[in-house]
DNA sequence: TAGATTGTTAATCGATTAACAATC
DNA sequence: TAGATTGTTAATCGATTAACAATC
């Protein structure tokens, strides 16, 4: 019964328990939803709910085979093949990015580096040079790439996004503390640092 | 009518608000529902919805005067004073973070950078030296600590958890890509890379 | 008064939880 | 059969949206 669309909170969890079965020993044997709840931070019955969307794919009285399992979340989550990343702006968010190890071991290949500051083209990192962003629409004429990072200051986040978008990007993960604007049929997420301090904040001041 | 548990999508929602306000030329004149929405990325009768939680703020056919309205947001989201935060990982990660202009804009002050790497020890980063986080917890015995952010290996991030408890941080905002637990009356909030690319991933596959 | 725009109440929608049947 | 655990249906809860009254 797969194919459907999910809801969006299903989607926000499925990585999640996806990053748990990764975490476990081997690809084999059986989890339970009670596990699985445990090692993503939800409860049993989130977890039952959101897989079921998925299919019948486990086994009343026993539970969910681990590889089985991982296999559904990774095809409902589209992650069969590598997908194709860029990332514009190699301050420190961006080498960090660059050098996060999750991103190969995840399927994400980092196929471009790019920013506006002279003194950073042609360094390298993670063995990815540093280009030119005013080349990056030409570089990535023959390639498709599936996300854009922007890891820029802010001013220059919706320029950026603008090239992201020319470049044929498919879709766009600001790291800007700014709504950047894209056209609809493109996917645009925002991590923003200081709103998760604030988050805090607010459950700090209502704690003490 | 302010004091009130505010639902944790209008806390989320918030942050942002106050980002576009304070993007704005000058903390004078009104804005409307309608421009906030288009500079946050949500729609006004959420906006209006959302602040009228915090009270009867704006004035009917005119708009929200950006002083005041900055202001009721910053004291609900209890930012009124600085926030003290430690990181603990000097990576790559923890670096941009330590070096990120965004913190002390908004009232964040780093207090201290630690890491397990002897390499790392004494160096300085954003002129704050990194410390061994052997000694974090009788560090921080004097001082109050908001908010621990982890930004080590995920095989750390749960005993930096644990020393950050003992060390009386009463928040953690975790980048590791592990669920760590804590006291139920600690708030935790995570990031996690993989997880929004996997999230991306999703909505891809069904684009095309 | 007319136009603009907030703030509130009610309706709708979606997500979570509870209850329990199915079945290993 | 008894125990374990999934999967589904129904109930509840919370969030969003629609409609409109209030008022500058």
């Amino acid at each position: 019964m797969s194919g459907g669309r999910l809801p969006p909170s299903t989607v926000a969890r499925l990585p999640r328990y996806l990053r748990f079965l990764e975490g476990l020993p081997g690809n084999t044997g059986v989890v339970s939803s009670d596990e699985i709840a445990e090692g993503s931070g939800v409860t049993a019955v989130q977890v039952r709910k959101d897989l079921s969307f998925l299919g019948t794919i486990g086994t009343r009285g026993v539970g969910y085979e681990v590889g089985a399992l991982r296999g559904v979340i990774i095809r409902a989550l589209g992650l069969e093949g590598p997908l194709q990343v860029v990332i514009v702006g190699s301050g420190n968010l961006g080498s960090a990015l660059a050098n996060y190890r999750g991103f190969e071991a995840r399927g994400f290949m980092v196929h471009g580096l790019y920013d506006a500051d002279p003194e950073r083209i042609g360094t390298e990192i993670n063995g990815t040079v540093v280009r030119h962003v005013d080349g990056m629409v030409d570089d990535l004429a023959e390639r498709t790439i599936d996300i854009g990072i922007v890891a820029t200051p802010r001013e220059a986040a919706q320029s950026v996004a603008d090239l992201l978008v020319r470049a044929g990007v498919r879709s766009i993960l600001n790291f800007a503390p700014v709504v950047i604007s894209a056209p609809a049929e493109m996917t645009v997420r925002q991590v923003d640092l200081a709103t998760e301090l604030q988050i805090l904040s607010y459950h700090l001041a209502r704690t003490r």
